[in-house]
RNA sequence: GGAUCCAUAGCUCAGUUGGUUAGAGCGCUUCCCUUACAAGGAAGAGGUCGUCGGUUCGAGCCCGUCUGGAUCCACCA
């Protein structure tokens, strides 16, 4: 309690300290540990989104997670029992890119284990260090210890009332378990498919990418206008920004009713290089306006190649390997031996050159090659532009091919509440869009692996038709140091043998069950039963068509519904020119910094006023109006708290009879009505408004209004001191979703437990009889009062000499009930007079 | 090429089912050291609501057009 004061209230209250302060309290008191409840209803659960612990955090995710956190606050002061986990993402490539990048290594499936490995003391990125698959997964998890220590003290800095007892990391063996049980089921239901086929892969981190992962960038290229020759020696010209990929030729392709090329349809032609014979083709899918009307078909160059190669049945000429470079042995299909040499083991960019010489040499080359930008498909997190390649994933149907499953998912997708609703669209438009199912696995180390093994024939062949799942008792399992079911670990790589998968799931597809992790599900479903289907998912637009929409996949096969009722969609913070944030361009705020320099609460303050769905462009000015409120919260709590001989227990609705005090409290009767309906719409903006405009009127009008009467100890100064004290309190609570260390330190000023453990306050209909409209006559009457003074260069203080009130009868009647606190606050030594009239309201001040 | 959102004061944004003189905060100007608060307070200036057209007694709001911006998706031989 206070010291060194009279009052309740400290003699400087200071925001300085508070997020140390209560956030240490609060963690011992278990503020916001979950307590199960008997039924569903008295719970509101929340499908946190996990951060990635690799990447860093800026103020985007404080914003956003705060409007979670705003959110979950205000319901658990409406009573329920609030499921808020935590959740690290700790999985998959970028913490592996982290890792390589922080310890200077790189994982190698093919070296042994060292049990004794300690990381180098330099990284040197230009020579990773090649380390065994177990010490890259063990640098994996020591990195990501850390990172989550860091983690954890922003978000309890912030004030996020998480409940950390319910934490999750998605590298955990129960979340491997969940990871495998659910692929096992999707699997034995028909869901999960392994297939062969092309398959957009990333060179440089080496692994296949999803659709949902591709970014497609500019990348500059040249046009090569080069000559293919019918056996007769005719030229026939294409045009190509790929010259690299003539090796992969299977086809010349021009649109069935393109007059030019209908002769050639079902001839051969012969390739400028390397002298394989193609036939000519007729496809709707070529385009007689692009470049010459006719295409070079290749394994593969873009996903149009793949169309042909599948409808035309074409054969596969693959010459890009896994690590982007040109395969060292001659294609067999390649008739002049000699020329492939050059290009063996060659990038694809230095075997362009290559060949663009040997088309300049034997003059195949049509003019100079022109340059343009192309707009070529990129991994999202990768650096070069993705090749296709054809090779054994897994997939999961999203209704990308099964148009059934589409129409089911867009109807879950319109069961779904949206906030705001129009981001719905993005759901649609994604699910629409859909030209391929979701590929789950990932050529990597560090994450799920596949329950999967293969059995190989007695020639020594995997047979990746038939492969074998392991059982669901036997999870979480590693097929790379288990043996498959039926088989023994001597088995392993033998003929008659078996093998394991060694891809791992991509990230996302362990992160499609976050409410399935978070919740328990089978390991405990008393707990499941109760918070699923959960209640709100909080996240930012950039994901819907990830983590969102794959999370509706996984809950609609496996649990046949919505995982959430409502989806509430964060805004991002942009730069201030408007620019979306991102670590290349340099333009991250780091939130550490805005955090100590302005304190959690107005940080919080700023990003509550930045509503659902909506980008707001960061402007630290803004954050000194949060820290503005906050101090004022302060000072005003300190005055009426240190009024003098002020007891909180002698405060009561019952003593509250003068007409401004009464109608001060039926105004906030409204507040309390706006504020709830705000955040029942998950509308927290409206309720901080509401609030917040309340609040400085209540401070500015109000107080000064009846500070005087209150220093007194009569009937009238109890109404003002009941007024004030139980105002106070009611907007203590509607500002504790928004303000948690401010007013959890005045509340604590008069209170033993916590402010957000209190209960969300409600309209009291006894006080319905009061005339609120008193309130706006004293407002005016204030403002002219105020404005006489400031016109005369006056001191508020200055006394005024007389007031001549002059306006309809029903208002002078209304200023007369609260007469003697006019006079009070007007510093008035003579008279008021009233004169009735048509006119509005006038107020004519006399100074002395 | 398709879609979504946006355009109101110098800046950031409100503006309810269409209804008198268009609102707030920041910034700016002037003033006030006032016993809750100078990390404060008071007063004030500042807008033909992006363009053109339509509906209506009446449009910031409804419809259409154009312009500018943001985001997502598709395509790119």
């Amino acid at each position: 309690m206070a010291d060194d004061t009279q009052g309740l209230a400290p003699d400087k209250p200071q925001l300085e300290g508070l997020e140390d302060k209560w956030s240490a309290i609060w963690r011992e008191e278990g503020t916001y540990t979950f307590h199960r409840p008997e039924s569903r209803d008295l719970v509101f659960s929340i499908d946190t989104p996990p951060p990635t612990v690799s990447g860093s955090l800026h103020v985007g995710h404080v914003f956003s997670y705060t409007h979670t956190d705003v959110i979950a606050r205000y319901k658990r002061m409406c009573g329920y029992q609030v499921f808020y986990p935590m959740g690290w993402d700790d999985n998959g490539l970028p913490t592996e890119r982290r890792v390589q990048n922080y310890y200077g290594v790189r994982g190698d499936a093919t070296i042994p284990y060292d049990p004794d490995f300690t990381p180098p003391a330099k990284p040197d990125p230009k020579r990773l260090v090649s380390i065994s698959r177990q010490n890259f997964i063990e640098l994996c998890q020591e990195l990501t210890g850390i990172d989550e220590k860091v983690f954890e003290d922003l978000w309890r800095h912030l004030g996020l009332s998480v409940d950390w007892n319910i934490l999750y990391s998605t590298v955990s063996p129960a979340s491997i378990e969940i990871s495998q049980r659910a692929f096992l089921r999707n699997l034995a239901r028909g869901e999960a498919y392994i297939d062969y086929a092309p398959t957009l892969w990333d060179v440089t981190l080496q692994t296949a990418v999803a659709q949902a992962e591709l970014e497609d960038r500019d990348y500059p290229g040249f046009y090569h206008r080069v000559a293919f020759h019918k056996p007769d020696g005719t030229p026939v010209y294409i045009e190509t920004t790929r010259p690299d990929l003539i090796v992969s030729v299977c086809a010349l392709i021009a649109h069935p009713n393109d007059e030019r090329y209908k002769d050639l349809f079902g001839t051969t032609v012969i390739d400028p290089v390397f002298g394989i014979e193609i036939p000519v083709l007729a496809h709707h899918a070529a385009e007689m306006d692009k470049g010459a009307g006719i295409a070079m078909c290749c394994t593969f160059g873009d996903k149009t190649d793949v169309q042909w190669w599948r409808e035309l049945s074409l054969p596969t000429r693959t010459v890009i390997g896994r690590d982007g470079r040109l395969q060292s042995e001659t294609p067999d299909w390649v008739v002049n031996k000699d020329a492939y040499a050059p290009l063996a083991g060659k990038t694809t960019y230095s075997a362009r050159e290559a060949v663009v010489a040997m088309l300049r040499e034997n003059g195949t080359l049509d003019g100079e090659p022109k340059a343009t930008t192309r707009k070529a498909a990129f991994y999202e997190k990768g650096d070069k532009p993705l090749e296709i390649v054809a090779s054994n994933q897994w997939y999961i149907s999203n209704g990308g091919k099964d148009l059934d499953l589409r129409e089911k998912l867009l109807a879950r997708g319109k069961e779904l509440k949206w906030v705001p609703d129009y981001m719905g669209h993005r759901y649609e438009d994604w699910v629409n869009g859909l030209n391929a199912d979701w590929l789950v696995s990932r050529q990597r180390f560090f994450g799920v692996p596949f329950p999967i093994w293969y059995p190989v024939d007695f020639d020594g062949n995997p047979d990746f038709t038939a492969p074998i799942a392991a059982s669901e008792d036997a999870l979480p399992v590693d097929p790379m140091t288990q043996p498959a079911p039926g088989y023994d670990e001597s088995q392993r790589g033998v003929p008659g043998g078996f093998i394991a998968d060694k891809d791992v799931m991509d990230t996302w597809a362990t992160s499609s069950l976050t409410p399935h992790l978070a919740a328990g599900w089978i390991a405990d479903p008393a707990l499941f039963d109760l918070v699923f289907p959960m209640d709100l998912a909080p996240q930012a637009h950039d994901i819907i068509r990830t983590w969102l929409f794959s999370r509706v996949v996984r809950a609609n096969f496996e649990n046949g519904c919505l995982p959430w009722a409502h989806a509430a969609i964060s805004g991002f913070v942009m730069d201030p020119d408007r620019k979306k944030m991102s670590k290349s361009k340099g333009n991250v705020v780091v939130p550490t910094e805005i955090l100590e320099k302005f304190g959690s609460d107005a940080v919080r303050w700023r990003a509550a006023m930045a509503r659902p769905g909506t980008d707001s462009p960061f402007d630290e000015t803004q954050m000194k109006v949060g820290r503005r409120l906050a101090t004022k919260i302060l000072n005003a709590a300190k005055l009426v708290l240190n009024l003098p001989d002020n007891d909180p227990a002698l405060w009561s609705l019952d003593k509250v009879k003068n007409p401004a005090d009464l109608a001060m409290l039926e105004t906030l009767h409204g507040v309390v009505n706006a504020a709830t309906a705000g955040f029942e719409s998950f509308e927290y903006t409206d309720a901080l408004e509401a609030v917040e405009k309340f609040f400085w009127v209540f401070c500015d009008d109000y107080i000064e209004f009846v500070k005087e009467r209150a220093y007194g100890s009569d009937e009238a100064a109890w109404s003002a001191r009941s007024a004030l004290g139980i105002a106070l309190g009611v907007q203590l609570r509607l500002f504790a979703p928004f303000l948690p260390f401010v007013t959890e330190e005045v509340w604590r000023w008069w209170h033993t437990d916590s402010i957000h453990l209190a209960s969300w306050p409600t309209v009291d209909h006894s006080l319905l009889q009061a005339d609120s409209e008193i309130w706006g006559t004293v407002s005016e009457a204030l403002v002219a009062i105020r404005g006489a003074k400031s016109q005369a260069k006056a001191s508020m203080k200055a006394q005024v000499a007389s007031l001549a009130v002059s306006g309809p009868p029903g208002t002078l009647a209304r200023l007369r009930l609260v007469e003697s606190d006019v006079r009070a606050v007007a510093h008035l030594v003579g008279d008021i007079t009233y004169t009735e009239g048509d006119a509005p309201l006038d107020v004519k001040v006399e100074l002395v």
